[in-house]
Parts: C-alpha cells; sequence; structure tokens
DNA sequence: TGAAAAGATGAAAACGTTTTACTCTCATTA
DNA sequence: TAATGAGAGTAAAACGTTTTCATCTTTTCA
C-alpha cells in the first residue's frame, strides 16, 4: 500500500503538504492541492488508519466498539444493524463483540476496545454496577448504554420503558378476562427483565388479581430450553395459567413449542404475549401478540448520542427512554 | 494507560527489556523478568495494539475482518457466532460490516479493513468475479470466502452444497406425490441461489417432470416483502402450485405469511420447505421442514482456515463442501 | 520604501511499540 | 594469557501519520 512518503515523492512536496491537503487544516496552494490530489488518485492511496490513530491520540479512530450478549438473539442484531448504519454514515466501522453475559468475557473485550483506542463503546452492561465499564468511563472513553442501565445515573443510555412494556402486554390479557397469567422472565440481575415484571405486579394489581408466586418462573433468557420446560411445567399444574406472557424473543419461541406440543388452540386455549417483534411474529400462525421494542432504532439513537458526545465532551448525559408499544394479532383472546 | 516507558522506568530498565518480556523471544534474567512482570502487574499494563500494529506489519494486529451482507438474516447471524467464537479463542476481536450486497460498501469497509491491517478477512463475496478481493488477495491479505464462492480457484471457501439442498428439499415434496412446486428464489448473481435453483431443476428431471416458468421465482432475498407478493401471485394461479421452496429464512417467512392470510391449511391445502433451520422453525405451527444449513460451523470452519493460513501461508488453498440435512418436520405432507 | 502580515511550504518531533545493531561483563577454551 | 563466545542488557531506528515550529516568499499598507 501506498504511503504519505510516496505521494510526497511523486507530488514532489513534502509529507506535510500532503497530510495539509487531506485534513483541509490549513490552506495549500490550490494548484499543489490539484496535484497532489492527482497523485493520491493515481496510487490509490488510503491513508493508514493504525498510523493515524497512534498519533492523534483521542477522537479519530473512526473505530467503535460494540458489546453485546448475543448476536444470535434477534433484539440484538437490531440493534447492532442500527449503530452500524449510523457508524457507516460517518465512516466509522464497528468492532463487535458478544459477551455471553460473561463478565470474563466483557472485560477482554473491554481491555481490548480500549487498547484499540476506539473512538467510544456502546453496551448493555452486565452488571447494573459494574467496576470495568465505571473505569472505563472514567478514564475518559466515551460510553453508551443501550437495553440495559447503569446504576450511576451520569452516563448517556438508551433503554425502552420496560415497566410499561410489562404493563401494556398483562393488561391487553387482562381485559380479555384472563385471571391466572403466568410470566416467564429471567432469573438474573438484568435491570430490563426486573422492570418487566414490575410492569406484570402492577397490572395485576390495579385489576386486584393477587400474585400468585407458581405462575411467576425465572429461567435463562438465553434460550428457548428454559421457556420450553417451564412452560411444560406451566401447563401441568393443577390450575394452570390461561395465558402467558414471555419477556423476550428466545423465551417465547420456547412457550409457543411447548403449547403446539401440547396441541393446544392458540388463543382459544391459551393465550400468548411475546416480548420483541421478530420478523417470524407475524408470519406464523396464529400471528403473534406481542410487545415491540425498537431495537434498531435503540441502536441509532444510542450511537448519534455517542456521536454527540464526541463533539461536546461536557454535555450533560442523558437518558432516552423509548416507548414500547402493544402489536395486537391473533395470539391472545377472551378466556373460555 | 499506562505505556512500556512507565513500565521500564518503575521497573528500572529499558523499554526494549520490557518488551522482550511481553513477547518472551530472547530469554531475559530470570529476576529482571519477575520485576518486570510485577511492575506490569501494578501499573495494569496493557499493551497499545495500535502501536503494536503499526510496528509489527504482518500478522499481529489480533483484528478479523468479517463482512456480511446483513446481520439481521439470522443464517449470517450464526456464521458471525461461530467465526467469533473461535477468534475470541484464540484473543482476535472482530470487526463487522453489513454490506447490503452493496459493492460501494463492500468497497468501503474492504478499505477500511486493510488500511486498519486486519490480520484477515472473511466474507461471501457479492460478485463471483470481485476486482476488490482479488486485489485484496493479491496485496497478501488472507481472505476466506463463506457461503459464496469466488470463480477464482485460489482462495480458502467454505460453502454448503447447495446443490444438493434443493435436490433434497425438491426430491422430499416429490416424494409425497407433488407435481406442481413452486421455488422462490433470487434473481441475482448469487452462486448459492443458483446451485439450489439446479437442484431444483434437476429433481424435477430425475422425476420427469416438465420445468414450468410460472413457478420459478426470482425475487429478492434480503426480505420477506418479495416472496410475499410472489407467493400470493403464485395462489392465484389457475392451476397453483401444491407446494412450494423457499430458498432462504427470510422468503420462507413471506411464504408462510402469504399462505396464511389465504387461510390455507399447511400441509394439507399446500407444503412447504424452507431453507436454513431458524430457532423459530421448530417452533411454529406446524413445525416447519427445512434444508439446515450449519451456519454455526461454516463460521468456525471459515476462521480456523483463516487461522491455518497464518501458520502457513504457502498452504493450497482449500474448499470446504459442508452437507446441508433435510429436516423433516411437519409442514410438508401427501397431495391431496 | 520598508516593515509587518499573510501565504505556502518543509524539517523534525511525537505517538508506543518491535527490532536491529551494538556494548559490556564474565566464563570458557586453545 | 589472549581470543572467543555466551549472556544480559541498551540505544536508536523504524512503522505512517499529525503537529509544532521554522523558513522563505509574497502581499499589504502606512
Amino acid at each position: 500500500m501506498p504511503t504519505l512518503k510516496e505521494v510526497a515523492k511523486y507530488a514532489k512536496v513534502s509529507i506535510t503538504t500532503v497530510s495539509r491537503v487531506m485534513n483541509e487544516a490549513d490552506k495549500v496552494n490550490p494548484e499543489t492541492r490539484e496535484r497532489v490530489q492527482r497523485v493520491m488518485r493515481e496510487l490509490d492511496y488510503q491513508p493508514n488508519r493504525v498510523a493515524q490513530r497512534l498519533r492523534t491520540s483521542k477522537g479519530q479512530s473512526k473505530l467503535l466498539g460494540l458489546i453485546i450478549p448475543d448476536i444470535q438473539n434477534q433484539f440484538y442484531s437490531s440493534i447492532v444493524r442500527g449503530v452500524e448504519d449510523v457508524a457507516y454514515g460517518k465512516d466509522y466501522a464497528v468492532i463487535l463483540c458478544n459477551s455471553d453475559e460473561n463478565p470474563t468475557k466483557e472485560r477482554f473485550y473491554l481491555d481490548v476496545l480500549q487498547s484499540e483506542s476506539v473512538d467510544g463503546v456502546i453496551l448493555p452492561p452486565i452488571h447494573q454496577y459494574s467496576k470495568v465499564v465505571e473505569g472505563l468511563i472514567e478514564s475518559g472513553v466515551p460510553v453508551v448504554c443501550v437495553d440495559r442501565k447503569l446504576v450511576r445515573e451520569a452516563v448517556d443510555t438508551v433503554v425502552v420503558n420496560n415497566e410499561k412494556g410489562g404493563y401494556l402486554a398483562v393488561k391487553h390479557i387482562l381485559d380479555f378476562g384472563h385471571k391466572r397469567i403466568a410470566i416467564l422472565t429471567s432469573s438474573s440481575q438484568f435491570s430490563s427483565f426486573d422492570e418487566r415484571l414490575t410492569g406484570y405486579k402492577n397490572a395485576l394489581k390495579d385489576h386486584n388479581i393477587a400474585l400468585d408466586d407458581e405462575l411467576i418462573k425465572e429461567g435463562d433468557p438465553r434460550s428457548t430450553e428454559s421457556a420450553y420446560l417451564f412452560t411444560k411445567e406451566l401447563l401441568r399444574l393443577s390450575n394452570p395459567p390461561t395465558a402467558i406472557f414471555a419477556t423476550n424473543n428466545l423465551m417465547t419461541l420456547g412457550v409457543l413449542e411447548a403449547v403446539h406440543e401440547e396441541q393446544l388452540n392458540v388463543p382459544d386455549d391459551i393465550s400468548i404475549v411475546g416480548f420483541d417483534d421478530m420478523p417470524w411474529a407475524r408470519a406464523i400462525s396464529p400471528p403473534l401478540t406481542v410487545i415491540k421494542q425498537p431495537g434498531y432504532e435503540m441502536g441509532r439513537r444510542a450511537t448519534e448520542l455517542l456521536f454527540q458526545r464526541f463533539e461536546d465532551p461536557k454535555r450533560e448525559p442523558v437518558q432516552i427512554i423509548m416507548e414500547p408499544t402493544l402489536i395486537i394479532r391473533k395470539s391472545t383472546g377472551r378466556v373460555k
């Protein structure tokens, strides 16, 4: 690959001048500029980003770091796509990392990203208190949290109103007259699932329905497996639920599989509400009623927040709370 | 962040010695080594990868480039995950790029990757003849093609036997006695779709069924939309198909949606075979019969090929052809 | 007309590593 | 005893940029 030096040689100027032509900073004589640009074109010169990065310590790497739990979860694919699209618009590339909710991996990738001197990092933090993430922020790397919050409030954050999402889902079912509504949620420390559960509880309370611990199942949101098993369990109850609320898309799949295996009719025998509006939700039969989170949009907004921070590092951190929407299709109905 | 220089200062040695301690190349006096390592730990020293990269031109960046059409296509998510997992195992990070099948974007990202001096690149090439990709290879960057081939044979490649996949799918339907089988495939230049279509044609020929152009629809494999429209069209035919073969997962979704909208019963009114075994395929009702491609495994193998090439740049390029498998579920059945 | 300002350019330092070439000390060998 | 070699370390160059500082022209205007 040609270097600045070669361009300079052919254009018969110093490398400083070539550099100036690129960065438009100071003025360069139009003729010289023209000549240099021609040579650059002829040699198909591409600046070496590594060298650029080494020299300009902050904010010029044109690289973003993105750490997500698992790209195979379509909700995160949407976020990734949103991030990538706005990054591309600004000539940025993205380093993608899958943490598997494993703090060791998160740590590893955070170190890599820092040592790659990325301009900024976007991530749903694994823990609400995260030493590593805090450390990153302290050391001056712009960070945006997406999907999940940090306890510390001084970080740009994009989340959806999960509580409302949970509430909307459950209220919708309640309106059909259901009394026994099960929820499949995560056992872990993630703010998002906690809040969805809170929404569930609030909706029940508002309808004067007592909580039944039997109907609250906390499983692993990373696979369909545990939801499948819990659903089977729920259906075997002496007084089984007439509706199930699954709090993410993988869990929804588990519920669906179990319900079909039991030959239950949806929604006549059981109503189902999912979380996340995946492409398959409208294609299946019956089409699935879901709470939609705007994943793609969240990725976009998070990245925009990051770019805004590059421009104005002193800006007050903001929290963007996006609205979930209830998309009513055919998987919910009157209790029989 | 602490630098080599600081470590050297505290350990009272030259930076050369510190560098040696890190890279174990030459021997360092055990006592000195111990002292240096202690200081490194105390300062929480992380080598600056950018500087490392700049200095050691080839094969030390610990970065891989991965360009895929669209991360929102779950087949590609699987590949990405496979790549990431083996990369992580070798302390590599991955720069992920979405090309949208757009040569301009592909070009942009390829430039970025090269100028980031990644150690290698994995991609399904957009065109079978690709100047840009060829150029990259010529310039010495290890490249592995995955999912799609380049015409040039001297590249490591991991693909599935698409022709066989197509054949398997159609033969399965034929065995149920179907005569009118539609195929939804891509209009474009991708080797994979071409081959699936060839498989379709061969299966029909082997069963002495004439091709009917009416039943071959070439649409956009990047969205569900065109498949949906084509399916509607097919169903309105005076002599409509009794089975549909959709050649990727997005198209399958389009078919499903249209079929349900028309209130058709699967498989009694119409049989459906999809391509790609997505998590939702087994969860829906009826569970979907599909041709499974081992996406995750393909990602893994491709990455392993890349690492092998790092070790032995002279190695003969290999083509790995993976076997597709027919997974029979309930969306296919006897023609009524 | 001459001093100052502006315009155009270049030399060299710096970023944080790795690597080459060198120095110094001490033990071994002929 | 002198020559050789091994062991342990260092100084400095190099990677390809950006940036600081300096230099040389040319223009401006009192």
